[in-house]
DNA sequence: TAAAATATTTAGGTTTGCCTAAAAATATAT
DNA sequence: ATATATTTTTAGGCAAACCTAAATATTTTA
């Protein structure tokens, strides 16, 4: 249907959009796909005449309902193949990311749906993302970033917003995982820095730079 | 390492050379790949450059050591891919082909290892090919098309010569199955046409064009 | 063994998805 | 409001992997 490119473009204006409605800039969309602006241009034009995205010369780029569905499919396809290396293949979830990037580009319909029910219809991947469903539906739940957490605020653990292989082996040496109940002890107004308990137990400092890469769930 | 697009030419050039260090042909390489001479041409200067074949002008081509055992690491994967697709995810013996010519190009060493591991190291995939191992060696059985076998003789039914859709689907229809155990009752020597007797049960009648499509291994 | 048939290669294009450099539009600062 | 800086687009190219048509080699046949 689409060609790998314009898939992986198709994911990059998604996540730039967020949940938002705004126009993604060309410059955003060349550094996501670690590329040229004029690429951006060109390749714009072209996946506006298939109309995947809404694009007005110097006004940004945003999907279409097209684009915004086959975004989706990409992305749940991702996700399921996060939770299968995961679950089955004794992948850790720092290691996922780049095999995915691949897998999510196989087109079978059949191969993705025995695939969910397989994994027995995980709702989120192993960063605790949501995984859409065939339509395109999935769940939104309400989250904060750590670092907009009051002392003594208290949550759980739901989500990174950075999932870079660096900062997943960090979360794993502090021994914080999804899951796990947070609570603020200490904010220190100086650097941002905090300190939080785990599960009542271990106390660890962490930096600004990781708690506002934290989703909380309040409870 | 390698692009889709020469990885696929490997894999032609190994079916097409079967076990023998023969030379393959232009035209011969250009209909497995289902395009034209002058692009084989253009393909093959290239990939004698990279040293994945060895390339004579109007000699016609065959694998490089290199080639060879990079041609085996795709087979690997595409069958371990066809296994998965079968014992795990519901889909039948006529199905997997397509995919697993997909998911044959996924690069990732871990990937296929635990793969493999999560699938109980098999041996064979569904049509009763040998899967080569991480070091690209495989099993090689004994067996014979059964059209060459003679009347009174039997085996068991080990593999498939021709694998496409429509032929392994004739098999299901008539109760031709991997491990089935077949007698030839009669041959005509008309049109070479075969009555077979399958689990001493069952007698069918097969065409040629059938029973020089199925291995069998003797008792 | 020479003509005819067939196979293979070369020449010259195309499309996709990139690039650099230059031009044009928009945004920011004075 | 104008000058400057930044962003975006256009122009012109390139490599990969195809294609058709024409030229050349090889093989077959008479
Ligand atoms: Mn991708
Ligand atoms: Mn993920
Ligand atoms: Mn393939
Ligand atoms: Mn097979």
């Amino acid at each position: 249907m689409f060609s790998l490119s314009e898939e992986n473009y198709l994911k990059a204006i998604f996540h730039l959009q967020r949940n938002k409605n705004e126009e993604v800039s060309t410059n955003a969309l060349a550094h996501e796909m670690k590329s040229k602006a004029s690429s951006v241009t060109d390749m714009l034009k072209k996946m506006a005449d298939k109309e995947l995205v809404i694009y007005k010369k110097y006004q940004g780029v945003k999907l279409s309902e097209l684009g915004r569905k086959t975004a989706l499919e990409i992305i749940r396809k991702h996700r399921l193949w996060e939770v299968f290396l995961v679950e089955k293949l004794n992948f850790s979830w720092d290691e996922v990311h780049e095999v995915a990037e691949d897998l999510e580009h196989i087109k079978s319909k059949k191969l993705i749906s025995e695939l969910d029910e397989f994994l027995g219809n995980p709702k989120r991947d192993p960063h605790g993302d949501p995984i859409p469903d065939a339509n395109g539906n999935f769940l939104v739940i309400n989250k904060a970033l750590l670092n907009q957490l009051n002392e003594g605020d208290e949550g759980v653990f739901v989500g990174v917003k950075d999932s870079s292989t660096e900062f997943l082996q960090y979360l794993d040496k502090n021994n914080i995982a999804l899951g796990k109940r947070i609570q603020v002890v200490e904010k220190e107004s100086f650097d941002s820095s905090m300190q939080i308990k785990i599960e009542n137990k271990a106390t660890v400092n962490i930096s600004k730079q990781v708690s506002e890469n934290l989703f909380i769930k309040s409870i």
